[in-house]
DNA sequence: CGATCATATTCGCTAATGCGAATACGTTGA
DNA sequence: TCAACGTATTCGCATTAGCGAATATGATCG
């Protein structure tokens, strides 16, 4: 058994070194999010989706919810002080940057209207949480 | 040409994903350092930190500076305006660790008696930067 | 010049990562 | 119970990363 506490940032950093996963973060922040919206807003196959969001509830970041067919992924909350506060400002910058602020004008949009999105049709409302970072 | 400005703060996060990384990165903040203080006081090998330096300066992190046989690496601010602060950010969260702020002070106590350690005979002081992060 | 010192790079090698394609799983509803 | 749906996992492959060992480079000094 290596030591894994110090020094496990380093799974955080590596946890938001990919776009598609930064990607995903940034439409969590805040609410709860259905898998099927995240296909459809990144526009990516199901099952890399699926993958990172596998990966992402490794490192711990994440934590999914099924409700029917359908599951829903939000953040947690890092365990150490300097992970929360990375996280947090990660998120925070990401989401100045303009394709990740369309990310989340397109989930908005999907959210008002799933009707008009095909792969919608009577997708859950994403909800959104009360302590959100 | 790939597309390479989107996103790219996935780059950032990768140069961030690496402890050996993290605390050359951690090291510089605020200071310039000559490599051989990072051999010493890190104790790993020489071309294993030369080569996490390449790569920071790849990553446009850092930037190099000769003076006769050695070298300076300091930190350079990141062109985006969010990558900037998701770097300063981390950082401060990342000297708050205790294994890093143990590196720090044995920086600070090696500076100041360069002579009691065996590989620094001779060794150029390191620079502190006017606009530290 | 040649030796020496500080640093950088190259060379295998192994492990981790990311992907598309295919398939498996769990739930719902007929 | 079976089909359809949303989601997860596995497989095979290509790329990248990290490492120790060895070697190369570039500067200084005799």
């Amino acid at each position: 058994m290596a030591a894994q506490k110090p020094y496990s940032l380093e799974k955080l950093f590596r946890a938001l070194a990919d776009s598609t996963r930064l990607r995903l973060l940034n439409l969590m922040n805040g609410r709860e999010v259905c898998v099927c919206y995240f296909v459809e807003i990144l526009k990516t196959s199901q099952p890399k989706i699926s993958r990172h969001l596998a990966y992402l509830r490794r490192a711990g970041i994440v934590a999914a919810r099924r409700d029917g067919k359908w599951m829903h992924y939000r953040l947690v909350p890092p365990p150490s002080h300097a992970g929360g506060e990375i996280l947090e400002q990660a998120l925070h910058a990401v989401g100045k940057d303009k394709r990740f602020k369309a990310d989340r004008e397109r989930l908005k949009l999907a959210c008002c209207r799933p009707q008009s999105f095909v792969s919608l049709q009577g997708a859950p409302q994403p909800l959104h949480l009360a302590n959100s970072e």
